[in-house]
DNA sequence: CTATATTGGACTAAAATGGTCCTATATTCA
DNA sequence: TGAATATAGGACCATTTTAGTCCAATATAG
């Protein structure tokens, strides 16, 4: 259940990478031995993330990718976004396709808002934290109210 | 990100509707009708759901699907299961199939932890939270550690 | 015996996923 | 300048998953 993709799960292992050669330059060959995942595979996600400005590239020769922000401010819901699009928790919660049941049902917009909780719970996890992770992640309360400040994660610490 | 499939969403709006049926017996074309899904889909998800054991049936005339237990005692997390079977949220992280980059790695098991911190909460909204949902779900903090005995949810309140 | 329902399964079309490969471009250095 | 090294940006394909429909068998009530 919820589950992430194969990619975002290497996207993540190779993020971890990253952070643990600080701000050093590593082509994506550097990176494919280090984490031992295909080549071809680690381009293609280097080049996403990339694009999503978590790490910044540089070419020619030497060239090669780092973070471009400090890991305590990378989250795991930026990974997400990245790798897995914005993509909402249910189809139907998507903004214009209007769901042809939305008169008669408000369960679309209750998992819309659990997964709205999740993802905010999500950008308090950084990459510090995926890379050596606790023994366990608290339990949330999906029951109770989000408080309308909550701060957006990531920098907690 | 972290999204559920949309036979998934169906299947909630069929529960929520035999929860506001309380125990009469519903046939599939009766829940077709009043949630606006193709009867075929309908009959499909209430084999699903009735093979969880989360509704039960009754065969011939005047049969039909019923919650076989209390709406209050049937959580996010049921649905999850008897929908979605029990995946894991990393493919890695399934039981046997041991991941060729455990050595080198510790970002499955975040993942994982992450995974069953969310469960947890999940486990905490019943089926008349998705009925008639909060203004919002409240954040869940995935930074400190999961107390051993925190309840099996959904018996909350 | 008939009408009504579920049960269990097969089946198909469409989409997402995982993975590879190729050409173009930028950069460095000899 | 030219060769070597990298990323950029795609196309491309195989496999799996998802969504949806349909059919034959069984059970129940009247
Ligand atoms: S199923 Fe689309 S709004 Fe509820
Ligand atoms: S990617 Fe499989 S254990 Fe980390």
């Amino acid at each position: 259940m919820l589950r992430i993709s194969r990619l975002t799960d290497y996207g993540t292992l190779i993020l971890v990478y990253l952070a643990s050669r600080q701000d050093r330059l590593c082509s994506a060959s550097d990176v494919a031995a280090a984490v031992h995942i295909a080549l071809p595979t680690v381009q293609k996600l280097l080049k996403l993330i990339a694009a999503s400005g978590l790490v910044q590239s540089e070419r020619g020769t030497d060239g090669g990718y780092c973070l471009s922000r400090p890991p305590e401010s990378i989250s795991a819901a930026d990974i997400l976004d990245a790798l897995e699009g914005p993509v909402a928790i249910t189809e139907c919660s998507i903004e214009d396709g209007h769901c042809h049941l939305e008169a008669s049902c408000g369960v679309g917009s209750a998992w819309q808002k659990i997964s709205k909780s999740m993802r905010i719970s999500l950008e308090n996890v950084s990459l510090i934290d995926l890379g050596s992770p606790p023994a366990s992640f608290p339990v949330i309360d999906v029951t109770t109210p989000v408080q309308p400040g909550s701060q957006t994660a990531a920098h907690r610490s």
